[in-house]
Formats: C-alpha cells, structure tokens, sequence
DNA sequence: ACCTGAACACCGTTCAAGT
DNA sequence: ACCTGAACACCGTTCAAGT
C-alpha cells in the first residue's frame, strides 16, 4: 500500500499529494487517512522503507541483519571498495564505505528522500544504519569524543553531501535556463575562476555532482582524517 | 520591500506564503505580483540578499569586495580561526575557512536559507563566494581536477553539512515527540551503542549539530586531505 | 473495519478592471 | 505604474454519515 512511493519517484515530492495518491489508488481521498494518521507519517514509513533496504555488509562478527534476513557481502557496491575483502570478512573502513555509498545510492535512486529524510521522525529502518555505522566505527577502535565526532562526520555527509549533489540535477528546461542565466550573468572579465570551472566541466562533460567518486573522495578524507587523529595524539 | 526575510525568519519558510506577505505589508495578495515574478523569483532574492552578506577576508592581493565595499578582516570568525593573521593580510586557508564558516553561521541564522539554496537559482551574491572560493584555492596552488574536486567539497560541505544540523534543531514539541520516541523504539538490547550514543550526548548536554566545532572539524579534515594530496603525488 | 460527501481553511497565479 | 476583486485549480484534514 505504501507504494505511494513510486508517485514520489516519478513526479518528486511536490506532486505527491494525498489527492493525487488516493486517485492513483482508485480511492476517494479521506479513505487514505484510515490507513494512515497524516502527510508526515506517510513520508516518514515511505523513507524509512528505502533505507531499510541498506544492506550491510560481512564483518565475521556478530552481523545485524536486514529485515529480510539479508547480509549481502558481494554486490556492485562491493566490487568498488578496496580488497581486503579477499578473507572473506570485511574490515571496519571497507564496511563504513559499503554503508556509506549503498545509502548514497539508494538516495540518488530516490531524491525525494533527500528532502523529506530530515524532516521526519527515524524509525528502525533508520536506527538499524546508526546503530550499524556505531558498531564499525567501534570495531575500528574509535570510542568517546572521537566516535561521536566520526560518527556526525559521516552521517552528516551522507545525508548532506548526497542531498546537494541532488539540488545540481536539473530538469532539462531548469538545465536550459541555468545555462542561458549562467553566460547571461558570468561574464569573464568579473567572474574568470568561474567561467574557467565551467568550461572544465563542459569539457569533462560532466555535470557537478554527477561525477561518481566526489562522494567517495570526501568520504576518504574524512576517514583518512579519522584514523589519523585515532593514531596520534 | 524584500524584507519578507523577517516572515521567514519567524515562522520558517512554510509560514511564508504569497497571502501573508501580503497581508504583512499591508496589501492584498496579487499586487506582489507587480514586484516580483512568482514566488520562486521572491525566494531567489530573499537567499541572495542573506549570501550576498558574507564578507571576505583581506588576502593582501586583490580582493573581490563586498557590494557594500566592505573587506573584513576582523570579527567574530576571524578570532577563531588560526593564527597568520598577524601579517595583516590571512593565507589562503585562513581566508577559505573564514569563508565556509561565515556563510554556515549566515546559514543558521536564517535557518530556510539551507533548504531553499538548491532549489533556487543562484544570483550575484552566490557567483561571489563561488569565484572568491576558487581565488583562495588557487592561491593555495590547487590546479585542474584536484581544484575542481576541492572546489566542490567544500560547498556541497558547506551547503550540506549545514543543511542537515539544521534538520536536528527540533521545536520543544518536535524535541519532546522525539524524546518520546527514542525511549519506546530504541531499546538498549537491540541498539546498545546507539543508547550509549545518546546518553552521551546527555551527559555533554548537547544537542547533535550543535556542537559548535562539529562543522569545522570536518572541514579541517577536508582541507588537510586536499593538501596532503596536492603535496604527494 | 473501511469508505465517502461536504466542508473548512488554506495555497500560487491569472486576468480584466480600476486609479 | 501600481493596486485590486473575482476566479481557477489546487492543498491537508475533520467530521458525521454511510456500508
């Protein structure tokens, strides 16, 4: 029933009304609120069944599941991160990026979530990724202030990291009149860096945000950084 | 006129609406219509008046300068920051953080600033911190892709990272309905860390996001990584 | 237990008409 | 040049009434 979430995915949050919903179902509108109490506890179930789906990967310890009984240790997320998966049990840095980028995917996969995630209550769906992302860090010899911090860190770039990348896809005619308003405004005698950036994207032809190791390599600093500061003083 | 910031200010960007506006400045509805494209051309003005405001630090090179000509060089974020100061004119990395926490505390204070930044195209005020970001990263000797990757780091950080610490700043009710929550979902035997997490944060009495330092620690993370890539291979 | 019609208090925006 | 009344096509939610 809660498959109010492919109306989400395809028309993003603002077409997803109640009316619009109940329509799509062949209901009358005020049959939804029989199912549900309000807006705020569909969005939070329909989020909180996408990041179920995260699964975690194999540490050889004591493995939180999925609600499906899923522990995926080999998939596309998988084969990117580093080796050391070669022993069959994961370390704590490999899982922590696993977490990382299949939560990230999962995201881009449904961008709507992006917006709606920090305006709803967690439910286990989300508690499970916490929960998960706390025990590895503590498998990598993190405790106290460090772990509190690591663990901000990374949540917090997940979630907002991912959310901007969003915020730089455009719909094709919002894509036309970023560009018409771009060369309108950003002339090169008062903007040079920024007319230089740009062409360097053209050039790449990729659009910013969309090139698939950024959040990998912010990822990698904020663990490098980590671990250092696990290491010395 | 553009003073429809207060409204926002107050009751967030959802109490703002074209109606009360109106109804603040004393005329109906549809005269706005007179000043203002839509709403969306209102929301664009309101983000780039708050962005237009963050003021650069004196380089001691030519410096791009507020529109009301103003150079700071010595308040609050500068205090924090390291030293280098003492030459008078900051070094780039002074200069960049200087930069990212002005526009996050900028951001704070006007909370609906982090929510309405994506979905809004950028003006002036944002082409500013974009070019003058990229003059720091040059002048920290950043070239070609590693710019370009530290270039995004650093705003999807600054936009993002901000974005999602506001989305932990709960009105009382929200704060009491989460707190009620937690205690009746996360129980200690199947989310052990994440009850230690907690009452960590109890015992610090802190709220997560609040913590002052939380956005420059990741920060420095992501500017001791670039560095240490710009220096090895 | 689930559905529904009518109603309430809202939205953003257009358009023709006023001064 | 600026303001406005009426209207359009929407919202989320409540409540009493139906089966």
């Amino acid at each position: 029933m809660s498959t109010a979430i492919d109306l989400a995915d395809r028309g993003g949050v603002d077409d997803l009304s109640m009316r619009r919903l109940a329509d799509e179902l062949g209901f009358k509108v005020m049959s939804l609120y029989n199912h549900v109490a309000n807006k705020d506890e569909l969005l939070e179930l329909m989020v909180d069944r996408i990041l179920g789906a995260v699964e975690f990967v194999d540490t050889g310890e004591g493995v939180i599941e999925d609600d499906d009984g899923a522990a995926a240790n080999d998939d596309a997320v998988d084969a990117e991160t580093d080796s050391a998966s070669e022993t069959g049990a994961a370390d704590w840095r490999t899982a922590i990026i696993h977490l990382a980028v299949a939560e990230h995917r999962l995201i881009l996969a449904h961008p709507w979530v992006a917006s709606v995630m920090n305006t709803v209550f967690p439910r286990t769906g989300r508690w499970r990724l916490a929960e998960e992302l706390l025990r590895l860090l503590t498998l990598g010899g993190f405790t106290g202030h460090l772990r509190d911090l690591g663990y901000h860190a990374i949540t917090l770039h997940v979630g907002g990291f991912t959310q901007q990348q969003i915020g730089y896809q455009f719909t094709p005619e919002r894509e036309a009149e970023m560009y018409a308003r771009f060369h309108r405004d950003v002339t090169e005698d008062v903007y040079p860096l920024m007319v230089d950036h740009v062409r360097y994207h053209e050039v790449m032809d990729t659009i910013p945000g969309e090139r698939p190791d950024e959040f990998r390599f912010v990822l990698d600093l904020i663990l490098e950084g980590l671990e250092r500061r696990r290491d010395d003083p």
